[in-house]
RNA sequence: GGGUGAUUAGCUCAGCUGGUUAGAGCGCAUGCCUCACAUGCAUGAGGUCGGGGGUUCGAGCCCCUCAUCGCCCA
């Protein structure tokens, strides 16, 4: 029994938030309507739509903490717009992920004994696709169990048939206008997967290495050796064997003579020119750099300025190849060792240094990038990220926190074109066909059955694929049915805001912003809300190596997802990282408890609460009635109410007191957490609602209105306090709802409301009519009395059964009759058995302690109780305060600065203040001076 | 090297356009199983707001500079 009791006052998620989104989902409350008469009425500002397209995770990946804020977040926009009467569509999918897709497929075949090649091209995506069809449910599923309210019956997936026909119509389009080209020029090169890669997918980490010196001798003009030599500094011998230069500063005045002469080459005897090119560092190294244009991006550079030969010496295993002579068939590091021995034994090598320096890995599989020379296709960048760029300067894309603009245009306006093909099988095919007779290009969308110049029949299809984020930057219209104009186009595009984490500006959120401008008159979407990462409680990124990674669903099966996604958002402002920290997750847990059990208070209480209305209580049992997991709840009250709370809580305005605050106090809330949302402050919102609940609303109203619904007074006080009561908690719940759905949702249902579901009730908003002014003076006045005799009682080491008596002495009518208003709570907090209320009285209480608050001096009477020493000491503690604040504020206030120049309000605030301190003074030093008579 | 963020209570973080006796949660101390909740209630202790300059009547907030940590780019 007791257990059972015990159960019952712990919220337990797990049934409800399983129940609730399947409900939802199942009623179609996700789904966006797109048609030609929303499209209109859109048109002419009669319905708003917000619309957001999900940044598509891998689709057979899992769902990570960092995909869990970043659909909170986008959960909770989307919920409060819906709940607003937006046209809401948050589109969901999933990205098909070229180079990690295809590298499990393959590990898995590893597993077998097999390789790709040993089933082909068709066999193997065939098995890419049976491997998608397993696992490409998991991660939507997982982000059910979040809560998402992505309309599922749009999901898409970067790969299908709609996309894939996006995607060659972009490469078309782009082609013809010669946005995209082929070419031989340097790209990254990934030994280990086995394709290029673009710039930004190569990282630096910085290597402790060595920096070998290397001795080149100087040719006279006849080819025979000077004696002289001229010393190269290098990261990488095993490249020198293609060399076909060694580069010095023009302005250097070492090798003044040197520009022009020949070089033998060591180990291969080649003869090379030294040239004079300003981006060489003078104060790096030697001053004089090898260059090797075949295996060094800025070499290849050097090399197209001074029209120096290629010299491919790697293979695409990085292996050595005949170009590298002795050294064919040897690794890239088992050559360099080879070479600098070699170099030692022939008396090149000069000296060796330790040497940090930053090497480009993969950003999948960490291998050490090999620059290489080869031909790929490239999307010319200039001309797209002009108007990319433009489109932030002038405003039309906002990004927030501001911060990160900067950052987008750096990189934009320092941008090198885009290598987009990959040599995998698992993408996009580029839709280009060579004929083998006459070598034309053809590019098309649709397979040509003969090559357009010799008409031969003789075509093959380029081999590679496109890079995955070419297809991820088509997303927002892609996933909408482009090329075709369609209603959901006409509806929902642009996209209202962009989610995305900040490690994803450059990979996505850049390129959906020139693609959509290329091929859409708009932009993508207005805003760009951009988050940071979720670090482990050390702040370190969570990684695989480290196995610092939480689990998300892991989370959400103990903690539930509502108290995951509230934790998420409330740990931290936007664009911050933030730490994941149990403990915070166990306060966020606690809230959720509180929740529930105030909830539970609330409807216990409000069990007799549903006469008026029964036909519409009736449809609202039939739609809760597998809540199964709140029996203890059922007794709840219908909806039919509803006509009678609003009317009632008008009538409040002149009503009891607590109930006048607190929905004074409700409407400030809900315009803040309002406010809050509209600048993506979600954290904030968050907070702001979680102190209204708990600190306004348990902590002090419900306790304030225990005595009338326990029926202490009338039944009118009662029922009022009830409507009250009812109607907070129901906007509180429809407030929290964005954040937490699922147990909003489950309480909602048993509270007086109107609709099927607090998904779509309207959001509440702040009525003028019930903010009260004076409500929230005189409470505060109750308030700052409730807490001055608990500390009175606390320090007096009065035991909290034991009934007390006080004197209250009001210093103005204002805080009398906030005194009088509020007697009642005052007896009831602060455990009083008498409370005397006077204005200005001569006599005041002998054995008793004293505090003052702003208005009130108060009395606790302790008769028998007081200890002397102890009160005067405290007495003068506090005076010694007061006189410090006091002497402050005369300091400011006698400062001709001051007067002169701050704003009429501060300087009245201030002499308020002063005003306050020293009447509160007065009241001590008298207190001081009865015990001293 | 360039850019950027952080630095506030023991820990994790708030502090919006400069004016509060600088806040919260956790932790800590003390007292409470008060008929919603001990995943709770009440009370309390704890901060020279990284250092140094400056602007201002007034700086946690603005400017300069230095330091430490982190991220991005080269």
């Amino acid at each position: 029994m007791e257990n059972e009791k015990k159960l019952s006052t712990v919220y337990e998620p797990q049934n409800v938030e399983e129940k609730w989104y399947q409900v939802w989902e199942k009623e179609g409350y996700f789904h966006a309507e797109a048609n030609e008469e929303l499209r209109k009425r859109k048109a002419v500002g009669e319905a708003q739509t917000f619309s957001i397209v999900m940044p598509p995770p891998n689709v057979t990946g899992s769902l990570h903490l960092g995909h869990a804020l970043d659909s909170t977040l986008q959960d909770i926009l989307t919920r409060w717009r819906r709940m607003q009467g937006y046209h809401t569509l948050w589109l969901p999918g999933t990205d098909h992920a070229g180079i990690a897709t295809q590298a499990k497929v393959e590990e898995q075949l590893g597993k077998e004994g097999l390789s790709k090649y040993d089933l082909g091209r068709e066999k193997f995506l065939e098995r890419v696709w049976a491997w998608k069809k397993q696992y490409g449910g998991h991660i939507t599923k997982q982000l059910r169990k979040l809560g998402t309210s992505c309309d599922w019956e749009r999901e898409r997936f970067t790969l299908d048939e709609g996309c894939s026909q996006a995607v060659q119509e972009v490469f078309v389009r782009l082609y013809e206008k010669g946005l995209i080209y082929q070419g031989n020029y340097i790209i990254n090169w990934c030994p280990k997967c086995q394709t290029t890669i673009s710039d930004i997918e190569v990282e630096h980490e910085p290597h402790t290495g060595k920096i070998w010196h290397i001795r080149y001798p100087v040719l006279d003009d006849d080819g025979a050796t000077t004696g002289e030599y001229l010393v190269v500094a290098t990261t990488r011998p095993e490249t020198m064997l293609g060399d076909t230069a060694v580069a010095v500063h023009p302005e250097d005045e070492r090798y003044q003579g040197l520009v022009g002469k020949k070089l033998r080459l060591p180990l291969t005897g080649r003869i090379i020119p030294v040239i004079a090119d300003d981006y060489v560092e003078r104060e790096f190294g030697t001053g004089a750099v090898k260059v090797t244009p075949a295996h060094d991006p800025n070499d290849f550079e050097m090399g197209l300025r001074h029209n120096l030969e290629q010299i491919t010496v790697l293979n695409r295993q990085a292996v050595m190849n005949e170009q590298a002579g002795s050294y064919q068939g040897l690794d890239r590091y088992e050559a360099r060792k080879r070479v600098v021995a070699d170099l030692e034994t022939q008396g090149f090598l000069v000296k060796v240094e330790e040497h940090e320096h930053a090497v480009g890995q993969c950003y999948r599989c960490d291998t050490v990038i090999e620059p290489m020379v080869s031909k790929q296709w490239f999307v010319k960048m200039k001309p797209l990220a002009e108007p990319a760029i433009q489109a932030v300067l002038d405003g039309r894309i906002r990004f927030v926190p501001e911060r990160f603009t900067k950052i987008y245009l750096n990189w934009l306006e320092n941008i090198r074109d885009w290598c987009i093909s990959r040599q995998l099988w698992w993408g996009h095919r580029i839709p280009v066909w060579y004929c083998q007779d006459c070598q034309e290009v053809i590019c098309t969308k649709e397979e040509p059955a003969k090559c357009p110049r010799c008409g031969s029949a003789k075509l093959e299809r380029d081999t590679d694929v496109l890079d995955t984020w070419f297809s991820s930057g088509l997303w927002p219209f892609s996933t909408q049915g482009w090329p075709e104009e369609t209603e959901t186009l006409g509806c929902y595009y642009p996209t209202s805001v962009l989610v995305t984490g900040r490690d994803i500006i450059f990979f996505w959120v850049a390129r959906m912003i020139f693609m959509g401008l290329e091929f859409r008159p708009e932009v993508p979407f207005r805003d760009v809300f951009i988050h940071g990462l979720v670090l482990d409680a050390q702040g370190r990124k969570m990684s695989k190596s480290l196995g610092n990674g939480i689990d998300p669903i892991e989370v959400i099966e103990q903690y539930g997802a509502d108290t995951l996604r509230f934790m998420l958002i409330t740990g931290n402002t936007p664009g911050n990282d933030l730490r994941f920290q149990m403990e915070r997750l166990e306060a966020t847990r606690n809230f959720a408890n509180k929740i529930w059990n105030a909830s539970r208070f609330a409807l216990l209480n409000l069990a007799d609460y549903q006469e008026a209305g029964q036909a519409e209580e009736k449809e609202n049992r039939e739609n809760t009635e597998n809540a199964e997991n709140t029996v203890e709840m059922g007794k709840s009250a219908g909806a039919g109410i509803m006509a009678g709370v609003e009317k009632t809580v008008e009538d409040t305005a002149e009503g009891p007191l607590a109930d006048r605050w607190i929905r004074s106090r409700f409407c400030r809330t809900a315009e803040e957490v309002t406010r809050n949302l509209e600048r993506y402050d979600l954290g904030e919102a968050g907070r702001v609602i979680y102190e209204f609940m708990w600190n306004e609303f348990c902590d002090w109203y419900i306790e304030m209105v225990k005595p009338r619904l326990y029926g202490k007074e009338t039944a009118a006080s009662r029922r009022t306090a009830q409507t009250v009561l009812a109607a907070t908690l129901r906007g509180t719940l429809e407030l929290l709802h964005p954040f937490m759905p699922f147990i909003t949702e489950e309480i909602w249902q048993h509270l007086p409301h109107q609709g099927k579901t607090v998904m779509l009730a309207p959001w509440p908003q702040g009525k003028e009519a019930e903010l009260d002014e004076q409500a929230e003076t005189e409470m505060t006045v109750v308030m700052e009395v409730v807490k001055a005799l608990r500390n009175l009682r606390s320090e007096m080491n009065v035991s909290p059964g034991k009934k007390a008596e006080a004197v209250l002495i009001a210093q103005n009518e204002a805080a009398l009759a906030a005194l009088q208003h509020g007697e009642g709570y005052l007896l009831n907090l602060a455990g009083l058995s008498q409370v005397t209320i006077l204005l200005s009285a001569s006599e005041k209480p002998e054995q008793a302690v004293t505090a003052v608050v702003s208005g009130v001096e108060v009395y606790l009477s302790l008769k028998g109780l007081v200890d002397l020493e102890k009160e005067q000491a405290r007495l003068e503690k506090e005076k010694a305060n007061l006189e410090k604040e006091i002497a402050r504020l005369e300091g400011k206030l006698q400062n001709q600065g001051f007067l002169a120049k701050a704003p009429g309000e501060v300087i009245e605030k201030e002499k308020g203040k002063l005003a306050d301190y020293r009447t509160k003074k007065e009241a001590i030093l008298e207190r001081i001076a009865s015990f001293t008579e």
